[in-house]
RNA sequence: GGCAUCGUGGCCGAGUGGCUAGGCAGAGCUCUGCAAAAGCUUGUACAGCGGUUCGAAUCCGCUCGAUGCCUCCA
């Protein structure tokens, strides 16, 4: 059982066997950012997810189109008639294209994505460039009776689709209570139903952004371009959908709803979503204030922590919860975080060094190696991985302690497999400078002089000396450990 | 009000009907000129109250609390 991928899968609230459509081939669609403004961390969180999914995936031989949309048209900031799409608001209050918004944003956002050494998606389709797709999507809809025009708007009539196929199966609603439950208040727009939802907005004078359409001069509702893209690239049918929880009503509810009209048949094998990041216990949101952008925690300069943390601490951290699990990021566990990705990492350089001493194994790295393959084929469960590759920490700390010993072959097997956990499934980076940077040699070898002065000193017992050095190397970041056989130095 | 998820030791965070996480912090020891690193040893926690069971933190019910969604949100 545990030698099966098992996902949980949010239609059943289940974890389910992973079986995919076509053998060794997944396609995988992921709701994009929104290129309104900078991602914050909370968002960062399910794309780092989602590339964990995707590395571990593509590690166990998988060929996967990963496929992650570009929201640059049709969310708007609310649902009324009044509602602006967020990226011509933005575009309108600095006088500037929309595109130019996008532009900004799109960069910035691949930017902090590479900082986090997350893989680039196969495809990274923005809607705007499928309006053509979605406007067939709208006749096909309205030609299937689930769709009505109003003043130039099209309304995806959800009544109507309930008739014959129930509505609100992946978020557990029903359709009476969500009517009884609706907020809405009246008389705001041309809507038949409260729960209806756009699907092509005609263009107020005010819009910048607006495309021809057989309804009105408009643009598409924000649920549509998910499905008019994943259906172009992934097929009508495909194996996994995913995003952050916040996502699963209304929008991917409203995918479902959407491809269902069409197709009368679900889109998606298996629902994935992400737990939500939270700052002082409260989900981020700019409009609280209750946010922080990456750059902030990177360098430092925010009010809610006290030193800066690097992008593999951040990453560390959040793979140390589940991916359905809430987490709350505070200071204190993320000084944690860092002590422990630290250790980590070294174990990674001492294996290097490590010399094989005996036939046997003081360490049984075959059931270690299972005991990783099984937290993640358990659901991705990075934090249950993350705990035995600590195991085999202290197994490496023993070797070079000569506590304990290894053989050829077992080490062989255990470098190459701790290797693929921590940059291939994991995806930390490799290091953090260049070895083959020629200035980093040239330091490197002023370093050892100087630790062979350092010694020297210790030698005749001038610990002023040697204990000045380490000081001052200490400053410089760069930490000595003296060891039975010779000086190790460590650039924090 | 409705829907959903969750409540684990000082902090973070897995797990799950009887065996066991892991990280950080703390304590002791070994090593060491000192320090650091590393190693070893050390913690019996699962919101509360009932119930099911030979046995529950794990299943069921209730209570309390937290968070998310129900407008836009990763």
């Amino acid at each position: 059982m545990s030698n099966l991928l098992q996902v949980h899968n949010s239609l059943s609230g289940k974890k389910e066997v992973f079986k995919s459509i076509l053998p060794k081939h997944v396609g995988m669609y992921v709701c994009g950012p929104t290129v309104y403004s900078n991602v914050h961390l909370g968002n960062c969180r399910t794309f780092i997810s989602f590339d964990l999914i995707y590395r571990y995936l593509i590690h166990l031989g998988y060929k996967v189109r990963y496929v992650r949309n570009i929201t640059d048209v049709g969310h708007l900031e609310n649902d009324s008639d009044e509602g602006e799409d967020r990226i011509s608001k933005r575009a309108r209050l600095e006088s500037i294209e929309p595109m130019e918004i996008v532009q900004r944003y799109t960069l910035d956002f691949r930017r902090i994505m590479r900082l986090f050494n997350t893989l680039s998606p196969s495809i990274e389709p923005t809607a705007s460039g499928h309006i053509l797709e979605q406007i067939e999507l709208i006749k096909k809809l309205v030609k299937n009776d689930y769709a009505y025009e109003i003043n130039g708007s099209v309304y995806f009539d959800v009544k109507k689709f309930n008739q014959d196929i129930p509505y609100g199966k992946l978020s557990g609603r029903n359709i009476d209570e969500l009517i009884h439950n609706s907020r809405a208040l009246d008389g705001q727009n041309d809507k038949k139903n409260p729960q209806d939802f756009a699907l092509w907005k005609k263009a107020e004078p005010i819009h910048i952004m607006r495309w021809p359409s057989p309804w009105s001069d408009g643009f598409p509702g924000w649920h549509l371009e998910c499905t008019a893209m994943s259906r172009k690239y992934l097929g009508t049918k495909f194996d996994i959908h995913g995003g952050g929880m916040d996502l699963k009503f209304p929008h991917h509810e409203c995918e479902i709803a959407q491809a269902e009209g069409i197709e009368k048949e679900s889109p998606v094998n298996y629902w994935l979503h992400t737990n939500m990041l939270t700052l002082n216990g409260k989900k981020m949101a700019k409009s609280t204030g209750n946010n922080i952008l990456p750059d902030e925690i990177f360098d430092g300069k925010n009010t809610f922590f006290k030193k800066a943390f690097s992008p593999m601490v951040i990453k560390f951290f959040m793979l140390q919860a589940h991916y359905r699990s809430m987490v709350d990021i505070s200071e204190k566990a993320l000084e944690a975080s860092e002590k422990g990705y630290n250790r980590l990492l070294s174990a990674l350089e001492t294996i290097e060094k490590i010399t094989p001493s005996s036939k046997t194994t003081g360490f049984d790295v075959i059931s270690w190696k299972e005991k990783c393959y099984s937290s993640m084929n358990d659901d991705f469960n990075s934090p249950l991985l993350i705990g035995h590759l600590f195991d085999a920490v202290k197994f490496i700390n023993s070797v070079k302690n000569k506590k304990k010993s290894i053989s050829i072959l077992d080490l062989e097997t255990l470098k190459k497999s701790i290797h693929d956990f921590i940059y291939n499934v994991l995806g930390f980076r490799i290091s953090k400078y260049s070895e083959n940077d020629t200035k980093f040699e040239k330091n490197k070898e002023i370093l050892e002089l100087l630790l062979e002065v350092r010694n020297k000193a210790r030698d005749k017992k001038d610990f002023e000396i040697s204990d000045f050095i380490r000081e001052s190397l200490i400053e410089l970041k760069i930490e000595l450990n003296d060891t039975g056989n010779g000086t190790n130095y460590e650039i924090k």
